[in-house]
DNA sequence: GGACAATACGGAGACGGTCTCCGCTTAGCA
DNA sequence: TGCTAAGCGGAGACCGTCTCCGTATTGTCC
């Protein structure tokens, strides 16, 4: 699946935008199985526009799933910034991990895809998440707090995990907040060597 | 979703099987997608058959989750007979029950679903499920060659995450082997107290 | 600011999957 | 063999997906 430029005519670029925008929410809302003209009717388009910036629900779900894993390097970013204690800071970068992965359930495929899919959008995605959880575990190992037999791929991949097994909304909150508990207990060094 | 009951009649209750194997099949190739109608066409039978016996689709994937809960069950009754290992025991189920997921890819809401679910159906599977780890593990742990902090649930959850986050077919074979050898590293004593 | 490409829009409609309704068929019983 | 309850199945309404193409908008060049 070949990358989809972003659209250069003011008014394509923020229907693409609006797009995005709404198909966020729905995902959210919905699943990965929203009504595609339904979110054009939302954004104020036709359907023929959304198929056009989209040429597939997949694109459109790569689209969403890279901007909301932004949204998880800014917040990592600033955790780096603004947490002086590296394992407060990696283990609420973890909790928002799995809040996304909660909410935008639909999404987790696109996160399995990070692994093999290899147009800008997914490298880019991949990218932001291999530093984000990288660069937190780092600072913990390098502060001598966390265990240094683990890297980020495996971090990533058993947050994934977590976060896919718990269901969302209040009903789940106590169960994520277990899992992430044991997470960190398996990250710090009191555990293993 | 309430329980449907087992068809009487001779040809009722040919159809509902044939149903469920057919839709086995289909879930393992094309997803819990699979086009119903086209299920229904595979059996030799009417939508509107495949309709009365499982009101909506997850009457039906309910089902075939049931059926292939079933035989891991049966896998695991055969493990406790026939392998006296029970470390080599415990792994080979762990391994039938990852495969299952990675195969069956479409049925892992359904698991997911079984602690909330209070059909007939489902409190099978649970107990079917509970029942399989739980007498591995527990032998294991007995013959201490297993930590005994943790219990079948946790396994159970943790290895539907391992499960879930492996791709299907050849390409995930080695990433799950190492996933499983991670999973039964954890079980052993000599990791933790 | 007018005119002209180039770019983008949007909705009608074909297509395919979901699910229902109800007239017809069959199993099982006496 | 005849009766009746149980079950069958397919026509068709409905809804979501996706395309095609006539129309509208943008940005540019003078």
């Amino acid at each position: 699946m070949p990358p989809i430029a972003r659209p250069q005519r003011a008014d394509a670029r923020r229907n693409y935008d609006r797009l995005i925008a709404v198909a966020s929410e729905a995902v959210a809302e919905r699943g990965a199985d929203a009504s595609l003209d339904d979110i054009a009717k939302r954004a104020g388009v036709g359907p023929g526009t959304l198929y056009r910036h989209f040429p597939t629900r997949q694109h459109l779900l790569d689209a969403v799933f890279h901007e909301r894993i932004v949204l998880l390097r800014d917040e990592a970013a600033r955790l780096v910034e603004g947490e002086p204690d590296p394992v407060a800071a990696l283990e609420a970068w973890l909790r928002a991990f799995i809040e996304h992965l909660r909410r935008y359930r639909g999404l987790s495929d696109a996160l399995k895809a990070i692994y093999d899919k290899d147009d800008e959008l997914m490298i880019g995605a991949h990218d932001m998440l291999r530093w984000s959880v990288g660069t937190l575990l780092t600072r913990a190992q390098k502060a001598g707090v966390a265990r240094t037999d683990i890297d980020g791929s495996d971090l990533l991949r058993i947050g994934h995990g977590a976060g896919m097994v718990v269901e969302p909304g209040p009903a789940g909150d106590e169960r994520a907040e277990r899992l992430i508990r044991l997470l960190m207990d398996g990250v710090g060094t009191t555990t293993k060597a």
